[in-house]
DNA sequence: CAATAGTCGGGTAATTAGGGAC
DNA sequence: GGTGTCCTAATTACCCGACTAT
């Protein structure tokens, strides 16, 4: 017995997806994802191996975005 | 620095998660989170049947080691 | 003890990162 | 300046069966 986990541990679920997906999604080469996420324009986690994931709350409102570049 | 650091009466409870857990975090496969272990990339803790554990901790400052929404 | 869910271990196909050039 | 394609090396995802933990 070691169980007292209460059972509070996610809040927030971050879904994170794939450069591919995000290429699919924006319609631009996964080379491209990357760049954007090397040149910090596109917010994401890094995984311990370099690789990375993006929120898909962050590129769905990218793709929503309605608006022009400030 | 002064850190007095005083000592705490007893250790801090390490919250400990398990490899699915750091997986879904990461948007990774559980057996992924497993190899970064096995190859040291991230810090953890094995049980004696060869389970791993992490550290919610280093888990979470993986994670904020980026931020979102720029 | 029986059953379920999660994890481990190995193997293979697909994806990704990185560089460098057009 | 930004994007797509080439190549190589590294990493990851899913397959299986077996074990552990609850």
């Amino acid at each position: 017995m070691h169980t007292p986990e209460p059972e509070p541990p996610f809040p927030p679920l971050p879904e994170l997806v794939t450069p591919g997906e995000v290429a699919a999604l924006f319609g631009v080469d996964a080379k491209t994802v990357t760049r954007w996420a090397l040149s910090g324009r596109l917010p994401g986690v890094r995984t311990p191996s370099g690789h990375h994931r993006f929120r898909r709350h962050d590129i769905d409102r990218l793709l929503h975005q309605s608006g022009s570049t400030p």
